[in-house]
DNA sequence: CTAGTGACTGTTT
DNA sequence: AAAACAGCCACTA
């Protein structure tokens, strides 16, 4: 039985290019549609030259908050979506409406 | 097992 | 809309 972390970076990495979603998909995802806080404590273990596409994770802000967190990586975040086609509004977040993804299921 | 912490989210003021 | 409070789960000591 694979941990609740193997399952949220699997999950992650299920997430296709120029999509994000946020915490609690993915924790309802892995089994528990409440454990958006482990998810983001998971994807907050991950390294710098990992392969998951923690970026494609964000909150149901659009972003991920600075703090606690040098604004290297959370700036990173932007870059990398920027590259993958994602949009950010003129308040530097992402609209779910264009970009938001439901899970594997939902296509 | 108990206590503390956090890349979250929803409800209430 | 912004701030404050409560609920949830997993990791660490």
């Amino acid at each position: 039985m694979p941990s609740f972390y193997e399952e949220v970076y699997r999950l992650t990495r299920l997430i296709p290019p120029g999509r994000v979603t946020n915490y609690g998909t993915i924790a309802a995802l892995a089994g528990h549609p409440n454990a958006a806080r482990a998810v983001g404590y998971a994807l907050r273990a991950l390294p710098e030259g990992t392969d998951v596409p923690w970026q494609r994770v964000i909150n149901v802000k659009g972003h991920i908050p600075l703090k606690g967190r040098d604004p290297h990586e959370t700036d990173l975040q932007r870059v990398l979506l920027e590259r993958e086609g994602v949009v950010f509004d003129a308040d530097d977040r992402v609209d779910f409406r264009a970009f938001g993804w439901e899970g594997p299921s939902a296509g």
